[in-house]
DNA sequence: CTGAAAGCGCTAACAT
DNA sequence: ATGTTAGCGCTTTCAG
């Protein structure tokens, strides 16, 4: 576990193995010029040092970090993670590695994440949102590499977009509910203008029930994003016991609409019969529980996909203007809803 | 988002604020000795120019990356994300950012993973279990930074452990069913040793039957893991059509519990009462679902935490042996079980 | 296919 | 509190 010596160096290699430290170098990249003979010889005397190639050397000479850096809100989240997934799949093949942070749905933290984090010269940097506090997009604008906003459709994009529009995804899910006589809906979801997906998501939601002459004052705030199961639960407690005459109810996301689900099996009230549930986001547990939840699958691995291809197509000066690559998510009916 | 022109360097600020870049270097590190005004003068010559300081340079001159490599085996996993947060915050005081990686459960990728880490010089390494290829342990025995193997105890370990023991954590399970006079109980896992943990799990299932003097050959393959909810529900049905006297179930995880659950109310199969459901890793669905989940808490962040600790005393010489840390899974008694 | 020279941008080490 | 010198370990560039 530990070398006291200092760690080999290409030098170290070289020397054993008797050619020049360039050779060395060249031995280590993939489809560079050295026979066969030399290379196996150089890799054998690597092994026998314990030789591990140095990046940070690399980086600084070559320019080049072969990393693409992701902010993403939270590291616990399953949609996030299958967008990191797409990404991680999509540049392996490049040999591009993924750098990532989370900003904790806090647009403060990001401003100190992108900073960290184009301060190790990645060459490219994928962001979640398009909402940044001034500073950040300076730097953004000024980093000098591809920039992709992802999961929503900024009106003043930094640089690329893979995303969909929140609101109009929830506008599907009321068109959904109106369209089965159901209009006294409520929403749940976060209390604070932290996560701006849930906002755009309850702007959605209100400006489509407007759009049909409802009434779109059922609002319930269940706590500081991310909402919890729990605090889906405890906000479908409070819709219960408020409004007991809503009919259906539309969570900011699968977690808090799961939470909201067992409540009404706690308090024996059917659901879709007497409350309908819908969720936004298609988590696993949206397919499984029971009954079944009616919900938007965002598509967030496509995303992650499409921000990859784009990443490696403007590296490769395949595409030089800025692209907005709009996906529709698609909204998925189970059985909480009619 | 272009910037044609190269990029400033500090040489650049230094002439742009009247001082030498040893200066502006100071002027960016934290505690060093700056006069405040020339500290001022030279951050407003570095926004100014759009100056990013770049650390590919920094690091490869001061031998330090600040940053500490983390494997786990899916970034899809609250268990997993809960202790890369323990480890996160743990680190972050120190300005040890994480660069984070994941195996897919298996222990070539973890290979191929440990390397590309290792080449970009992390501080420390703190990896998920404690089982490698021969390549692996080698390169971690020689990598001459502090080693940490997570969520296991290893009989062997490369250097230090922050964990506990998965097969101690089931007895603890099959002992709690046991005391409620329950014997035909039943283990829904991978069919695949590719999970280690879970490979311990079943063993250690195994191994408490016997020790009651009980048959534990009611072992359902529910999959290649990780272990989904549908998978886990498939297993169970599986399980009651083949078994039906069976009373109680334990799970590899609380989402193949859940899974589980989910069939039991599809079929009409009153859980506790004709089968009781246990999981592992008190994931939040465990705390609200209907009904609640007994499982293990393993302490996720707690593991990210204290590993942590560890690394920042190894990294300041107040730690220099290997040390093991041997966490206490908690059993989680709730409304599944008796 | 291989080598020699130079230097990427920063900071350790030493000075003042 | 600030400056000077040298060099971290690679790879670009140019030569053969």
């Amino acid at each position: 576990m530990s070398t006291p010596r200092k760690a080999p160096t290409m030098a170290d290699v070289a020397r054993l193995a008797g050619v020049s430290p360039m050779t060395v170098s060249r031995a280590f990249k993939r489809d560079s010029s050295v026979s066969d003979a030399t290379r196996s010889a150089i890799l054998e005397a690597a092994d026998n040092l314990g030789y591990v190639f140095d990046s940070t050397a690399s980086n600084l000479r070559s320019q080049r970090t072969d990393f693409v850096a992701v902010t993403i809100p939270s590291i616990n989240n399953a949609n996030f993670a299958d967008t990191v997934r797409g990404l991680s799949d999509g540049l392996k093949e490049r040999g591009l590695q993924i750098l990532l942070g989370y900003t904790d749905y806090d647009i403060q933290e990001e401003e100190r994440l992108v900073e960290q984090l184009l301060r190790r010269r990645p060459e490219a940097i994928v962001v979640t949102g398009g909402r940044h506090t001034p500073r950040t997009r300076r730097l953004l604008e000024n980093a000098g590499i591809p920039v992709i906003e992802t999961w929503d459709l900024p009106d003043d994009p930094v640089g690329h977009v893979v995303g969909f529009s929140n609101a109009a995804a929830v506008r599907t899910m009321v068109d959904h509910f109106v369209s089965a006589k159901i209009t006294r809906i409520a929403f749940i979801g976060g209390d604070a203008d932290r996560d701006t997906r849930g906002t755009d998501r309850r702007a959605g939601f209100i400006a489509a029930m407007q759009a049909h002459g409802l009434d779109a004052d059922r609002l319930i705030a269940a706590g500081t994003p991310p909402i919890s199961m729990r605090e889906g639960a405890d906000a479908m407690g409070r819709l219960l016991d408020t409004l007991p005459d809503t009919q259906a109810v539309i969570c900011v996301s699968d977690l808090s609409a799961f939470g909201a689900l067992t409540e009404c099996q706690r308090r024996g009230i059917d659901v879709p019969g007497q409350m309908a549930v819908a969720g936004f986001g298609d988590y696993e547990i949206a397919g499984i529980c029971v009954p079944s939840l009616t919900t938007i699958d965002p598509q967030p691995r496509e995303i992650g996909k499409r921000a990859a291809d784009l990443i490696l197509e403007v590296l490769d000066g395949r595409q030089s203007d800025p692209a907005t690559i709009a996906l529709e998510p698609i909204l998925m009916r189970r059985l909480s809803s009619p």
